[in-house]
DNA sequence: GCAGTTGTTTAGGTGAGCTTAAATATTTAT
DNA sequence: ATAAATATTTAAGCTCACCTAAACAACTGC
């Protein structure tokens, strides 16, 4: 089986699927943003993938993914995330340094090939960096109590989940200070002056977390079981 | 790091390479016929490389890489070995599935990338075909004890090393007969009147093997170790 | 050594995906 | 409501890698 669209018309099918989850729908603009490319190419590729019956398309006003594009976009997304894992888990990469290359990977490959994939990695529900990964059918369980970092609030003991930006320097950043998915914090001081932070690991050691960072950073709060929670029967 | 080349650059290199094995020198229509191109097409390539310094071409005479040709071929060649190795030990797939996803993969990744790859699987140093795996530098040990099956004699004990020709059909037969790489045979008996022959695996169960299997199959000889080899000092 | 076959190159053209620049539609501000 | 600003589309043209058809060069047989 061959892919089922060629490269760009994957990578369209991408961008908007992630821009219709921000905003409803995939704008011109924001597409040509997104692909590094002027609206005039996508008005051209719109109107290819609207006779594909990949999206519905109104000039104007934007597109929208039809059920076989959302299974593109997705199919592509799952094959991207689960190479992400393997470059990471296999091939030793830094989770800065695995997105170029599976920008590439996720092109190749049918559903056989992606189900192998899945399975040699032990079918992994989150990518390095926290990102789900959905399963065959496109769908998959997004962590409900995941919130960003900057809405955190004093004393609460909490677990890095993901991040909302994999741009390498942030990622790069995120090493220097020691912070890497599961690892367990609590909140020690917020500073309103700059909106920084002071955490604690579970060494106890101390860290001072800008509000640039804490603002791309994903968490769970962890309860704290200490008797005020409702018991229930 | 990027690709050195296109795709379709890298594929011309690797269709050069092994001309250029074979023939000493690859010809215009040689080279189109392994490319599924016209010779047309061929010729307006084959000065793009000349311009890139990727090989050596005279009109009318043909193309023989350079240096740094032979370098990006040999990588090319290299990672779609290593992609197979991967496709075949890690994701299960059979060794007649393998060659499709390979001629994509491999146009992806650096010097990095592949040595990673590499690593991972142990550093192999042959592919699930039996052709050898160059090393970073474009360097590979072929093992010269071996031949072509058709020219076994009787009595023969002999290794299956590889194969001389990759096509699904001719891997798939291999499979009904359980003739796999690495197993060991005797030769019984040869039947001139077809050319085929009669051998025996290490179970003792024999097997018909027609001219045509055996003139596409790599064998390697094991030695008799029956006291008519010379003993050194 | 010349004709015919074979192999190669040139010439002109296609399609995918992109560009810039100009025209047109839509939204925002007053 | 209309002018200005912004967003989108059309128009023309580019590059890459391919194609067909025709011209040309190089071998072959006699």
């Amino acid at each position: 089986m061959k892919r089922s669209g060629s490269i760009s018309q994957e990578n369209y099918l991408k961008a908007i699927f992630k821009l219709q989850h921000e905003h409803g729908i995939a704008s011109n603009q924001a597409i040509a943003e997104k692909l590094a490319a002027t609206p005039a190419a996508v008005t051209g590729m719109l109107h290819k993938l609207t006779e594909l019956d990949w999206i519905d398309y109104t000039a104007y006003q934007g597109a929208k993914l039809t059920a076989k594009g959302r299974q593109i976009a997705t199919s592509t997304i799952r094959k991207h995330r689960l190479w992400e894992v393997f470059l990471v888990e296999k091939l030793q990469f830094k989770w800065d340094a695995v997105h170029q290359w599976a920008e590439e990977l996720e092109h190749i490959g049918d559903a056989n090939f992606t189900n192998r994939l899945d399975a040699f990695l032990g079918c992994p529900s989150t990518d390095p960096h926290g990102d789900p990964i959905p399963d065959s059918n496109g769908d998959w369980k997004g962590n409900e109590r995941v919130f960003s970092a900057d809405a955190l609030t004093r004393k609460q003991k909490f677990t890095v989940r993901g991040v909302s930006n994999s741009a390498s320097d942030f990622l790069r950043h995120l090493d220097a200070l020691k912070i890497q998915l599961g690892k367990h914090f609590e909140v020690m001081d917020y500073f309103p002056f700059d909106g920084s932070w002071e955490w604690k690991d579970d060494q106890g050691i101390p860290i001072r977390v800008s509000r640039e960072v804490a603002g791309q950073l994903l968490v769970e709060a962890i309860p704290t079981n200490r008797g005020n929670e409702n018991q229930e029967s």
